[in-house]
RNA sequence: CGCGGGAUGGAGCAGUCUGGUAGCUCGUCGGGCUCAUAACCCGGAGGUCGCAGGUUCAAAUCCUGCUCCCGCAA
């Protein structure tokens, strides 16, 4: 029997962690980041995948440095290590030491797209697709030989929430299609092509501002590639303006980019730099909840008026 | 005790400073107009004004305490 250690910590790996439990697979151990305060109230809150690993009576670690804490794990004596967005790098003798390696379950086509936040990218890229790749742990950043694939396409409604659920299941499905093959040492790896691969780092504070100067493909882009999270947001009337979610718009004009062209139950119409336009279906004004435009237009929004420029009021 | 905004018919808001008949934009229901409509006109229903206490002849409004929601920061 395959002694499967599981590594993963947010909404992305619990469905796979699920799936390998469904299955009836031997996971001695579970690790996962620790509990950390949440929220406004900095309530002290357990990953998700804790709580799956708990519910089930599967051991828990949660090492707040792998790198020093990692002889714990080793300790259970897997032959495999599965990780699924843990969280942290691991050292190399924790790659080093199952018997059929260390292997990972990645949201995106490698070679493209390395790094924390490849579902995010995919969408402000506007790819038409995406999908998952498993394969084994290296030290370089998400650069191990692969053992298989599944495509999932984009579609134009898609956004970081839908997409997210997505690439979950196809890599949950994916990897139990995968792990036949990796333990009886039938499948052979796949080396990915270094030199076409792209990265996806980590989205730093700042860069879910929407800067409207860029084309309307690039604005709606943006806006679903951050949505439910971090959240895309501009600035109006001082305040920060939440973005969370829009269609483009067929409008053109040659006013500045981030003018008001229109305002309507069905959306706040904005200008591009291309000279085209994205549509505002629902938004979230400083200290209230997000809103459809319908209700942003009856109320807060009744002082916005056309011709108003948005993103404008910073430094 | 990190900073700040907020809680008012089903939704989004005004009214609070300067106590005195519950307002606006929608939705909803009924009627009208129209070839027709999510458009337009007329009418109706629907609210313990977050909770508790206090001041007052009188509190959405002033005072005190509490609960919940949200933006920023971490």
């Amino acid at each position: 029997m395959t002694n499967i250690v599981f590594m993963g910590t947010p909404d992305f790996s619990v469905p796979i962690l699920n799936r390998l439990i469904e299955e009836g697979y031997t996971i001695s151990l579970v690790v996962t980041q620790p509990d950390r305060p949440k929220g406004r109230k900095k309530v002290m809150t357990a990953p998700p995948v804790k709580e799956v690993a708990e519910s089930h009576g599967i051991d828990v670690l949660q090492p707040e440095k792998i790198k020093e804490s990692y002889q714990d794990i080793l300790a259970y004596e897997p032959d495999l290590l599965i990780t699924a967005a843990y969280g942290q790098i691991l050292p190399e003798a924790l790659l080093e030491y199952p018997e059929l390696g260390a292997i990972n379950v990645h949201a995106s086509l490698l070679p493209e797209l390395r790094g924390a936040a490849p579902i995010h990218y995919a969408l402000m890229q506007g790819k038409k697709e995406t999908g998952v790749t498993i394969m084994y742990m290296v030290k370089a950043l998400d650069a191990g030989d692969m053992l298989s694939k599944t495509v999932v396409g984009i579609e134009e409604t898609d956004n970081v929430g839908t997409l997210h659920d997505k690439l979950s299941e196809a890599g949950a499905r994916l990897l139990t299609e995968t792990l036949p093959g990796l333990i009886d040492e039938t499948m052979v790896a796949e080396p990915q092509q270094h030199e076409a691969a792209t990265f996806a780092p980590t989205i730093k504070r700042g860069e879910e501002r929407i800067d409207f100067s860029r084309s309307k493909e690039e604005v709606q882009n943006h806006i679903r590639g951050m949505s439910p999270w971090p959240v895309a947001y501009t600035k109006w009337e001082g305040q920060p303006l939440k973005l969370w979610r829009s269609i483009e718009g067929s409008k053109t004009h040659n006013d500045r980019p981030g003018t008001i062209l229109d305002k309507s139950p069905e959306g706040i119409v904005v200008a591009c730099g291309d000279g085209g336009s994205v549509i505002l279906t629902e938004l979230q004004p400083s200290g209230k909840k997000r809103m459809d435009a319908a209700s942003f237009v009856n109320g807060v929004g009744q002082t916005m008026n056309i011709g108003d420029v948005l993103g404008e009021s910073d430094e």
